[in-house]
DNA sequence: ATCCCCCTTAGCCAAAAGTCTAATATGGGT
DNA sequence: ACCCATATTAGACTTTTGGCTAAGGGGGAT
């Protein structure tokens, strides 16, 4: 065992970071662990690094929408594996990020000693969840297809969205990119077609479906 | 008792409409049953019927976000209580409808007798609440400023306002609402300043925060 | 009658958004 | 070496958006 492992921590709470990481720091020893607070660190953190073992992935975390991010990690890095961590654990959650590509769930409230068995399982390859759960009624598919739209995007344009979705103009997004507002303009159109919209507005609604528990899925 | 009461019924789904009809029939044989089925025909409603005495509201409904509704019908029609009944019944979820003005919430799981005796309350004048509910640990207030600009909106402009969130056009709205795209804008112009952002996007931005369950809050 | 609020509209203008074509650059994979 | 996906940009163009001014009509309140 205790290999020599790279985990990413993201989760936009610092204190509820640094908990994780002194809680399994005893039981992984040897594994360098990476933090990120946001959407855009994280994606900063895989650019940086290439040997990446698992990504431990709250679902709110500011400039993501729910589930978006984890399918966009799901669609680009594929070798990956997210397990989703989360103060919501309610059945339907759990089942979407099943759904999208997690390879398990940890509630919150789960304890140190049952969250570093299920590291185990899932740095094996495995896939955990919390014990005496049927997810069996929970009934998904029905946004199936803006998810798998969702996943056509490359990074930049998926970062270009995410901006949307914080209602920034192409001109502000276009200086904190450090690129032209021409780029954001292709980028903004190559979107439109691949989520199936007309405007950015449609395209901020669509993202918006994806909230964590969102009553309409 | 049973005095003539007009009592609305706000919720997209025929069958329950028709449920809590029969179901209270039998309490207030003298009422008039009005149903509505969207934020649109529930509008239309408020306009036809000057002497209506309750409310009872869905908080999901098609072109409706949340606790939009809710706020917008305290603002505009004060004297007219509304009860809000949803299949969310996490404490959360109750006093956020509490706190935006509802006179009351009962749970879709309600039996009909406690219903029943729900509605006496309420058309009383009391409020109601399901038993053994604690709801002192919850704090709201953070979205209050919204909420407080959301209520600012007079009728046709929060109708306008819930297109932008279906992803209308000007031209759209216009053609629906059978008005001119010039009135359109003016109305756009007047909802930006009042909600206090700055085009259309941020509009439904704001507007999908306060949906329900929405973990923001 | 008067004031005020709401709804309506037009016309003008500026800014932003969005499409299209075309071109350059880079990195990975075959 | 070559192909391909991605990212970048410019330029020209159309559409949409949004702000401003001005103005008329209707209804309710004083």
């Amino acid at each position: 065992m205790s290999e020599r492992f790279n985990i990413v921590i993201a989760d936009d709470h610092p204190l509820f970071r640094s908990a994780l990481r002194q809680a399994l720091g005893n039981a992984y020893p040897d594994t360098t662990w990476l933090e990120a607070e946001s959407a855009d660190t994280l994606q900063q953190t895989l650019d940086n690094n290439s040997q990446l073992d698992l990504i431990i992935l709250d679902l709110q975390m500011p400039g993501s929408h729910g589930y978006s991010t984890l399918i966009h990690l799901r669609s680009h890095y594929p070798a990956i594996p997210v397990v989703v961590i989360s103060a919501h654990e309610d059945t339907k959650t759990i089942a979407k990020a099943m759904h999208y590509g997690s390879c398990g769930f940890i509630p919150k409230s789960t304890s140190m000693e049952d969250l570093a068995a299920a590291l185990d399982l899932i740095l094996q390859g495995e896939t955990w969840l919390p014990a005496g759960l049927d997810l069996s009624k929970e009934d998904i598919s029905e946004d199936g297809d803006f998810a798998n739209r969702l996943a056509e995007l490359t990074p930049q344009q998926y970062k270009v969205l995410q901006m949307f979705g914080e209602g920034l103009l192409n001109k502000q997004i276009a200086y904190d990119l450090e690129v032209s507002e021409a780029t954001i303009k292709a980028h903004a159109t190559a979107i439109f077609r691949k989520l199936n919209v007309r405007n950015r507005t449609q395209a901020v609604i669509a993202l918006s479906q994806l909230e964590v528990n969102n009553p309409v899925l």
